[in-house]
RNA sequence: CGGAGCGUAGCGCAGUUGGCUAGCGCACUUGUAUGGGGUACAAGAGGUCGUGAGUUCAAGUCUCACCGCUCCGACCA
């Protein structure tokens, strides 16, 4: 991809009433835009990310089972009566009448979408269980929307929901999605948390949350020192109580982002609206389900906070929107020896599987190299005059500053070593 | 929804006790030079001063209302 035909509008200043580094760095480096508060489009570059966290994901839960499926975002309120949720959710359900004035809704989340699907399909036991999953737009009528993308209005989320004939088959189900859920994170560069939880408004028993520690979040997690024991806590209780494990270390708190949170569900919604099966003993049960929430969006939002330096973001190489940006420096004459490596890097490499940008602007090289921090690709591949008169290109790796200067013949070699080859999940 | 702040060019900002043609930096256009860390010089283009009403000879500036954004709180699967 040549950045010259790419839509990446970086920004040289830190845009006014941005408080979180994503945030910042969201708008700086051309992944999104805002509409209104609470409210983004994912520029080329952010879409980019957002579809390899997505892959990842996939992966995950296709690996354990889960089929996925896209459920509409345009409900009926009257579905939303069956549970009570109408009043539940009233505060963040986004409302309206359609033209033949029924009431309806923009899915804030989709249990009673999907058990209705499901009652009507699944009759019997032998069709358990099943494991559904989407990834779709959810919209929450947030009082206040902030830092960013980690609270939005409108947000990209992954949903799941597991529907089994007992609990031991709920259990089994959500030890998976649990060990999924381990794997997602791990795979998008980030340390997790992982609190037993309050499963609210969902309802429900057994309940867990993903939190990423970080400068910004809303939610708070202590850990003690000496037992490494972790929980949730809410901001008055946080500081300075003993260990409630080992009695010893005192607690320290730490502000985090919440990035998945599932729940064992039980037959909440099944009953509700009448989602029952036939099972072995002839008896008619509802169907016991789990469901699995990861905010998609808020994932990127974790990640640059925790990837990052002054000068930018420092992708981790599976979410990367790239996976090698060349960076030819051209004067006013082309250099056709510049060029000519240029394009053949850059067909070497794309014919690895890798994802290569090649920032084939007309600026100065102090700009490409500033827009190339910015946005943070891992592996840059410099090509200029100084390092040519010796035969030699620059590569450098963007999270540890190393530099290679390589034999122009041993670039492919070089930077295969660096992104292991083919590193491209697809 | 309570508290606080902000709104002037794409972005970041200045604009005095109201005063005459609304400025600066970056970005943008054109030209020349430059070409390894936001290069230099020159010439340009770009504005309903958030919206509406009011006070006044005169409003970016004062008053009121509304809209929008941000932060703190409340709320939050």
């Amino acid at each position: 991809m040549k950045w010259s035909n790419y839509f990446i509008p970086t920004l040289k200043e830190t845009p006014i009433g941005t408080e979180a580094v994503s945030h910042q760095l969201l708008l700086r480096a051309g992944l999104v835009h805002m509409l209104t508060s609470g409210v983004y489009s994912y520029l080329p570059l952010g879409l980019r990310v957002l579809k390899r966290i997505e892959d990842i994901i996939r992966e995950e839960m296709n690996a354990i089972g889960a089929n996925e499926l896209f459920l509409p975002c345009l409900h009926p309120i009257d579905l939303w009566k069956q549970t009570g949720r109408d009043e539940v959710l009233a505060d963040v359900m986004i409302k309206f009448e359609d033209n033949r004035k029924r009431p309806m809704c923009l899915g804030p989340t989709h249990e009673e979408v999907i058990t209705n699907l499901v009652k009507d399909f699944i009759q019997s036991y032998r069709q358990l269980p099943v494991v559904l999953y989407q990834i779709q737009t959810k919209f929450r009528d947030e009082l206040r929307a902030r830092f960013g993308i980690v609270r939005a209005c409108e947000f990209i989320m992954k949903d799941a929901y597991s529907f089994d004939r007992d609990k031991k088959g709920l259990a089994k189900n959500y030890d998976l999605m649990y060990g999924a859920y381990k794997n997602v994170f791990q795979r998008c560069g980030l340390k997790t948390v992982i609190l037993e939880a309050d499963s609210g408004a969902m309802g429900g028993d057994v309940s867990h949350e993903f939190m990423v520690p970080a400068s910004i979040g809303e939610d708070t997690v202590v850990s003690c020192s000496a037992c490494g024991f972790q929980a949730g806590a809410s901001e008055e209780n946080a500081e300075g109580k003993p260990c409630p494990k080992c009695k010893k270390g005192n607690l320290t708190a730490q502000v985090a982002i919440e990035l998945g949170h599932i729940f064992q569900l039980g037959t909440k919604y099944s009953q509700a609206q009448g989602a029952q099966f036939l099972d072995e003993d002839g008896k008619q049960k509802p169907i016991i389900m789990g469901c699995y929430g990861i905010g998609v969006s808020r994932v990127i939002a974790a990640i640059i906070e925790k990837h990052n330096d002054d000068k930018g973001i420092i992708w981790p190489r599976q979410v990367a929107p790239f996976d090698v940006e060349i960076l030819p420096i051209q004067g006013s004459k082309e250099d056709k020896e510049i060029k000519d490596l240029t394009d053949r890097y850059y067909a070497d490499l794309t014919a690895q599987g890798l994802e290569v940008l090649v920032d084939d602007r007309e600026e100065t090289a102090g700009r490409k190299f500033n827009d190339a921090d910015l946005i943070g690709i891992p592996v840059r591949i410099t090509i200029g005059k100084r390092n040519l008169a010796e035969g030699k290109v620059e590569i450098k790796d963007r999270e540890t500053n190393e530099v290679i200067l390589a034999e122009k013949g041993q670039v492919k070699k070089k930077v295969s070593e660096m992104t292991g080859s083919v590193c491209r999940i697809n």
